[in-house]
DNA sequence: GTGTATAATGACTACCAGTCAGTATATGAC
DNA sequence: GTCATATACTGACTGGTAGTCATTATACAC
C-alpha cells in the first residue's frame, strides 16, 4: 500500500508550503499585521483548508518558532564543542557569541520570538505546544547548565547552583538583544549590538569567576 | 473667569476616570482580551468619548505606563538617596532592589509593561508618545549610570563606559523578571523570584567590579 | 462505473477598534 | 428668559479579521 505513504508526503509537503508562506507573509508585514488571507492566498489554498493543518494563527508562529530553536541548538551544539578541551569560560564565550549570532544570521526567529512574547499568544497556543517550546529552549540552555558544571569542578566559578547562574547569563543576552531590538532604545545605549552584546557577556562572566 | 478653570479641571477629572477604568478593565481581563466597549461601560460614558480623550486603546495603555515610570522612579530616587555616604555597590544593589519591589509592590505595572513590548503597540502609538516613555526609562536609568560613575571614580569599578554597563544591569533586570513572569518559565529555573533576582544581581555587580 | 472516505472550499459569523453625523448641554449676550 | 454659538457627548455604523461549517470536489477500492 504506497498510497498511504505518499498521501502522508503530501500532507507534510503541504504543511511546510503553509509554513513557508507563512514565513514569508509574518516577515513581510510583521506577525499582527499579517492575516490568514494573506497566508492563504500565497499558500494557493483556501483559508479553511490552513486550519486543516494549525488551530490558531499563533499555532502557526509557534511552529516557526520551533523550527527557530531547532536551528538555534545546532548553533550552540557546535560552539559548545563538548571533545575539544576548552575551559569553562571559552566554552560560555562560544554559546554567548552563538547565540548572538544566530540571531543576526537569522533574524526573522528574533522578530518571531518577540512575537511570541505577546500576551494573545500564550493564551491562544494549546499547553502542549507551550511545552514544546519551553522544552526546546530548555535543550539549549542545558548546554549552558554544563559549561557552567564544568567551571564549578574546575574552580573556575564559585557561584553554587548553576541552573541559576546559566539562567542568569540567558536573561542577560535575552534582555539586551530585547533593548538593542529597537533603534530608539539602541540610541539610549549608544554603541553597536556587537560591541554592547560583548561587555554585557564578559561582564557576567567576570561575575561567575571566584572573587 | 473661573469657568473656564472649571471646565479644564473637568476634563482632567474625566481623562483621569478613564485611565482608572481601563487600569482595572486591563487588569481584569488582560490588555488583549479588553476592549474599548469594557472601558466605555465602567467608566459610564460613551465610546466616542474615549477618543476625545486618547488616540487609541494602545495610547491609554501608554499612558497607564508612563504613570507607572513615574511611580518607579520615585522608588529608585529614594532609594540613590544621594544625601547618604553609600558606595557605589551599595547604591547599585539598593537601586536593583527597588526595581524588584517597584514590580512586586505594583504587578499590574508589569504587565502593562509586557504588553507595550507587542509589536502592534509600537506601530500604533504615535511618536511623541512614544518618546516620552523612553524618556521617563531614561530618568530611572540616569540613576544607575550616576551610581556606576561614582563606582568608577572610587575606582571600584573598572569598566569604561558608564552607560554600556548601567544598560547591562538593567536589560538583566528586565531579562530576569520576564523570565519569572511565567510560572512555566519560572519552572525552568527552579527557585523564587528573590532568591534568582539577588544570584542575578550580585553576579552582574561582581562582574562591574575590578579583577 | 459506483460508493465511500478524505480533503478542500469560501461564504458566513462573531467580534472589535475606530468614526462621524447627529444630539445635548453649557455659556454668554441681550 | 431666550436665543446663538461653542463645546462635549453619543451610539449606530464601518471595515477588517480570526475562525467555522455546510457543501463540493477528489481519490481510491472494488
Amino acid at each position: 500500500m504506497t498510497t498511504r505513504a505518499r498521501r502522508e508526503r503530501e500532507k507534510e509537503e503541504r504543511r511546510q508550503s503553509i509554513l513557508q508562506a507563512a514565513r514569508e507573509i509574518f516577515l513581510e508585514k510583521g506577525f499582527s499585521r499579517a492575516t490568514m488571507d494573506d497566508v492563504a492566498e500565497r499558500t494557493e489554498v483556501s483559508k479553511g483548508t490552513l486550519y486543516l493543518y494549525f488551530e490558531s494563527k499563533e499555532t502557526i508562529l509557534a511552529h516557526l518558532l520551533l523550527e527557530g530553536l531547532d536551528s538555534l541548538y545546532s548553533y550552540l551544539e557546535e560552539a559548545f564543542a563538548p571533545d575539544r578541551p576548552l575551559t569553562a569560560d571559552e566554552r560560555l564565550r562560544r554559546l554567548g557569541w552563538a547565540y548572538l549570532r544566530f540571531f543576526q544570521e537569522e533574524p526573522h526567529y528574533f522578530r518571531f520570538l518577540m512575537a511570541a512574547n505577546g500576551e494573545r499568544f500564550r493564551e491562544t497556543v494549546t499547553p502542549e505546544v507551550y511545552q514544546e517550546i519551553l522544552e526546546a529552549s530548555m535543550k539549549g540552555l542545558n548546554l549552558v547548565v554544563q559549561a557552567i558544571e564544568q567551571g564549578i569542578q574546575e574552580g573556575l566559578f564559585t557561584c553554587c547552583d548553576a541552573r541559576q547562574a546559566a539562567a542568569t547569563l540567558w536573561a542577560t543576552f535575552n534582555g539586551v538583544l530585547e533593548l538593542m531590538s529597537h533603534p530608539l532604545r539602541r540610541d539610549m545605549v549608544g554603541v553597536s549590538t556587537d560591541t554592547f552584546y560583548r561587555t554585557a557577556l564578559e561582564t557576567v562572566v567576570r561575575g561567575l569567576r571566584a572573587s
